[in-house]
DNA sequence: ATTCGCTACGAACAGGTGTTAGTATTATAG
DNA sequence: CTATAATACTAACACCTGTTCGTAGCGAAT
């Protein structure tokens, strides 16, 4: 088999990723039948199995494909050391807002339906998560003796910035009234500002 | 039929609901069937539709009703017409974290599994979501007029302020390192923070 | 023209789904 | 003790699930 070959086989396979990828994420993981993503893709249920090994398969692919893409981009970030650490957050905090915005078919999967990843895959994934988070907290504390931010419990901090950008979910059904790029300034204002030194009393 | 026949039918009732709540949120609406159920509540399937209608029933109940809980407390902070917006929020703020970390079951079943309600209750629903951000979003910009929020744009903060509690999630599975009066405090600290008037540059 | 590999297809599978019907058991009210 | 209503059970239903099998058609290389 020659070259042209190889990439017909391998846009078939991609065409049903993201066909897979997006109804995962409009039904949910169970809720999707292979028929479902066959009737899409414009063939019989059976025909996937020329492409795809299995059902969970396709979810496998879509979580750890957003785990790896996100952790070579904080790998980026940790390896700028001569940056500041609120301006290496700031980046990171870029790339979750945008990868959101536009890949949240596969970004929404691996957030709400990974849980159905079968062992050891959903074992991996989780610890893959954990270590990421764990990553983000490290920065924190550095910025933190830095006095770039604010002493406090770095974890809430952790928890607001890997949560916030899930509001973009609601945001994609109204695309039109308030452009990506405000979006993504506010939302970074918010998390950054949160971060900062206190500068008076919180208590009105 | 008495008062205590009538008190232990709604005991049964509201042990099934318990018990669907749990599952639907551990495996999810579609994983869950109605022999996983029975199983825990300690009866065969069949016997579980002498006290409820349908499984969807079931995911109504847990949808609005916390709907309902959420949008009576909004009420309340709504009609405290003499405090602040900041006040009015923080408190709301409070009460969504304290929902989110007493009753994570219910309240990640109406978030994340409320899209399997059929019609017409998935439009009621998704409408009186929008309805809630909207009046949330109508208390920031009284503050925003008040001088109260620092003013921009309004949408951002709101989705931030609904999405931050989502990552008490994560938070529950490790409950030991940090006390739940702890996380509250710092996310209340963290959204409030990024709400306020800007009092130095972000840019470092 | 023939062979070969790839991919599409229809049919079928074993198991699981929510739900219903009919019946037995239980507990309480008269 | 008997009548009655509530609730449990077993069996079964029609349907849907992911996946496999054997085969036919297609395009390209020999």
């Amino acid at each position: 088999m020659n070259r042209s070959v190889n990439q017909k086989v391998s846009l078939r396979r991609e065409e049903i990723y993201r066909v897979a990828a997006k109804l995962f994420r409009e039904k949910g993981f169970n809720a999707t039948g292979m028929r479902d993503i066959a009737l899409e893709v414009g063939v019989e249920a059976a025909s996937l199995y020329n492409h795809i090994r299995s059902k969970s398969e396709l979810l496998q692919q879509c979580c750890f494909r957003m785990a790896g893409d996100f952790s070579r981009q904080l790998e980026e970030q940790e390896s700028r050391i001569t940056c500041s650490s609120t301006s290496k957050l700031e980046a990171i905090l870029r790339f979750h807002i945008r990868t959101w915005i536009t890949r949240l078919d596969e970004v929404l999967v691996a957030t709400h339906e990974s849980k159905y990843l079968e062992e050891p895959w959903l074992s991996e994934f989780m610890q893959e998560r954990r270590r990421y988070m764990k990553r983000i907290e490290a920065i924190i504390r550095q910025g933190m003796d830095k006095g770039e931010i604010r002493q406090a419990d770095p974890y809430p901090i952790v928890l607001t910035f890997m949560s916030t950008v899930r509001g973009i979910e609601f945001w994609h059904r109204k695309q039109q009234e308030v452009t990506s790029i405000a979006l993504e300034q506010g939302l970074v204002d918010m998390i950054i500002k949160g971060m900062l030194p206190a500068p008076s009393s919180l208590r009105g």
